[in-house]
DNA sequence: AAAGAGATGGTCT
DNA sequence: GACCATCTCTTTT
């Protein structure tokens, strides 16, 4: 599986009248013999989720501030997850510029750290089964194909493997 | 419009 | 004690 199967899924966030969702539309994937994986130096107390069964979320703590939300990709034992760079926010805008408050609508969830605070992803949620509807955090297929030709490039803000191009982003969407 | 730097804390050496 | 899979604000063209 790579990131680019990702485009278009919904990831949704809580239940109810509470729930917030939006449409990747950035993904970045790295595997455990990537120098710039979280993996890449074996399994440790902080990654061990992206060890574990594929399917669920690994959440880290960017830069002592940002939180960041991957889907582990790889099969037990491997090591593999691909990162959510972007989303477009679906459903629950509200809660979600309330979160962002003093964003424009544009910057709410355009980001890793950005789409974490919007939709209110938190460290506590890490190793959750996403594909189990009880989750407090799952991802969704309602139909919507990923796209025929992803745009693909270099990812971003890394310091190793810089020429590795694991970014995969949906073309721009029409209205 | 673009470029630069500070914030901030867990994790690993 | 250094290193970051980032974001935002400030300063400079």
């Amino acid at each position: 599986m790579v990131g680019a199967d990702l485009l278009g899924k919904v990831l949704m966030v809580g239940h109810g009248d509470g729930a917030v969702s939006g449409r990747i539309t950035e993904t970045e994937a790295y595997t455990s013999d990537d120098a710039a994986s979280h993996s890449f130096n074996g399994r440790t107390a902080r990654n061990a989720v992206m060890f574990g069964r594929p399917g669920h979320l690994y959440v880290y703590l960017s830069y002592g501030i940002h939180r960041c939300a991957n889907v582990v990709t790889g099969t037990d034992g491997d090591g593999q997850a691909v990162l959510i760079r972007s989303v477009d926010p679906l459903s629950g805008l509200d809660e979600i510029r309330r979160r962002r408050a003093g964003r424009n609508d544009g910057e709410l969830t355009n980001g890793p750290g950005k789409l974490c605070a919007g939709l209110g992803i938190d460290l506590a949620d890490s190793g959750i089964d996403l594909a189990d509807p009880a989750s407090s955090v799952r991802i969704m297929d309602d139909g919507t194909p990923a796209p025929d030709e992803p745009i693909v490039g270099p990812r971003i803000g890394i310091t190793k493997s810089v020429d590795t191009p694991w970014r995969f982003r949906a073309p721009p969407r029409q209205l």
